[in-house]
RNA sequence: GCCGGGGUGGCCGAGCGGUCUAAGGCGGCGGGCUGCAGACCCGUUAUUCCCGGGUUCGAAUCCCGGCCCCGGCUCCA
């Protein structure tokens, strides 16, 4: 997986964090396609002779990497997460009926086809000019096909591959058709949303939507499409090709799944990204700020009275009017980049005026904000490691009250060297007018 | 060639007809925080939004022309 994939998956994530958060029930189906011609040239490579008895193995990789993956950059788990594998025969059965009404045909080599003519508005979806597009083609048709833009709903057996008997011989199915036959499987038609990177507009969903008019007579597969930006490095897309492909791994080396989470809100989702550690540097710098704040609530909440305080009302306010601007940003075709900004600015708000003011609030008006605002980052994919152990809390407050003694005595050297030794450990104290506050470096955490 | 998406400060990136002398971040600079520090705070850092026309009382935002960049048309998130 590289940054591009989990730029998208991310993007889906927020969206559906989103809706959830609004009290809509969501079933999200994440389709794994654990076969193509891409697994199977793997597995060549890998395995030789022994591919046919082990080339599953290489889609069992991704799919680990995939879920290690998400479960560090805070990507919630899908409702279902099919296998074309296991599918497969659904889409015999959705081929035969394709095939029973003229939308598929049979090629002598046992693949069979989708006949785009029989679909009138073919190419409209992605803007594609029908006729431009068979004068443009790039690629000579393959034998069987009546027509260039027509694509393999099944691919016909070739020596050495896995295979599956259907009625017009051994094979596997075609990308196109497994995410219209599962996600309908398990969504029913239309979906609501259906979506990926830009770079699937044409041929993979142009291909999906005729598919599903031709099988279940909708107008479109879903009623609402959402393509992510794609993104770029140093201003070209990823590719093999030029050899600048990031993966997701190499940057969670060196930086949190947080950081690349913030840095992919920072943009909005429909723009072009052009990825730089640069950038993420600054997102990560961007992320201290926002658990500064965090902790600083934390060390109110501790330490807060538990009678009502005078400014309790302007702190609530506060906070309501981050939560209406943070969802009204997102409700704005997910600005999430706005929806940070909005963060920011409550956190400024808390590490500028609040902590100046701790006997003047109480413990639960502080509490109830920081629970707003933990919730809110969470939807952005942020702001997942907010706990800390009491055990380590009393530790270091025990060893913060001890430097304040000292410092209060004026043996600033030996307060100095404590602060120093904390800064080492990742723990930054900061001295305000009215105490001492801290933050702790989440890398130092284990969670 | 055809079809899309873009070009906003030192950098990243919002804004998409008035509230824009343009959000927010990062960086720089100046100052504050009754020592110092700072993953703290405050102030400051684009009279200007690729260029040229036009529409409008009013444009970064709409229209026309040009330049440049990226992507799709082939597996691709």
């Amino acid at each position: 997986m590289h940054v591009g994939h989990a730029r998208t998956y991310s993007f889906f994530d927020t969206f559906v964090k989103l809706l959830r958060y609004l009290g809509l029930d969501v079933v999200l189906v994440v389709n794994f396609t654990d076969i193509d011609d891409k697994i199977l040239n793997r597995a060549r490579e890998e395995f030789g002779q022994d591919m046919l008895r082990r080339w599953h193995e290489i889609p069992e990789r991704y799919i680990r990497e995939f879920f290690d993956i998400c479960n560090k950059l805070n990507i919630q788990n899908a409702t279902y997460y099919p296998k074309v594998t296991e599918h497969i025969n659904d889409m015999v059965k959705a081929i035969e009926e394709l095939v029973e009404r003229g939308f598929a045909y049979v090629a002598p080599d046992g693949s069979v086809y989708f006949d785009v003519t029989k679909i009138q508005d073919y190419g409209k979806f992605s803007g594609q000019d029908i006729d431009k597009l068979i004068a443009g083609a790039r690629v000579e048709p393959e034998p069987g096909k009546r027509n260039p833009l027509d694509f393999a709903l099944w691919k016909s057996w070739k020596p050495g591959e896995p295979w599956w008997d259907t009625p017009w011989g051994p094979g596997r199915p075609g990308w196109h058709l497994e995410c219209v036959v599962m996600a309908s499987k398990y969504l029913g038609v239309p979906l609501d949303f259906h979506g990926g990177g830009l770079d699937l507009v044409f041929p993979h969903h142009e291909n999906e939507i005729a598919i599903a008019k031709a099988l279940y007579g909708v107008e479109n597969l879903a009623l609402y499409w959402i393509h992510v930006g794609l993104v770029t490095v140093r201003g070209e897309k990823m590719s093999k090709s030029l050899k600048n492909i990031i993966p997701v791994e190499d940057v969670l080396k060196k930086h949190s799944g947080e950081a690349l989470r913030l840095y992919y809100a920072m943009t909005h989702y429909r723009k072009p990204l052009d990825f730089s550690f640069e950038g993420l540097e600054q997102a990560e710098q961007h992320l201290k700020t926002l658990y500064a704040a965090h902790d600083y609530l934390l060390e109110l909440e501790r330490s807060a009275k538990d009678e009502p305080g005078e400014k309790d009302q302007e702190l609530v306010s506060k906070a309501q009017e981050l939560e209406q601007k943070f969802i009204e940003a997102l409700l704005d075709d997910v600005d999430t980049s706005r929806a940070v900004s909005e963060l920011t600015s409550f956190a400024r708000y808390v590490t500028s005026t609040l902590i100046y003011m701790p006997e003047k609030v109480s413990k639960a008006a502080v509490q109830a904000v920081r629970m707003l605002y933990i919730e809110l980052g969470r939807i952005l994919g942020i702001l997942y490691r907010t706990d800390i152990p009491d055990w380590l809390v009393s530790l270091i407050e025990t060893i913060i009250e001890t430097r304040s003694r000292l410092r209060q005595l004026k043996i600033f050297d030996i307060a100095d060297q404590v602060r120093s030794k904390l800064t080492e450990l990742g723990i930054y104290v900061t001295d305000t007018r009215v105490r001492t506050y801290w933050t702790i470096d989440r890398s130092k955490l284990v969670y």
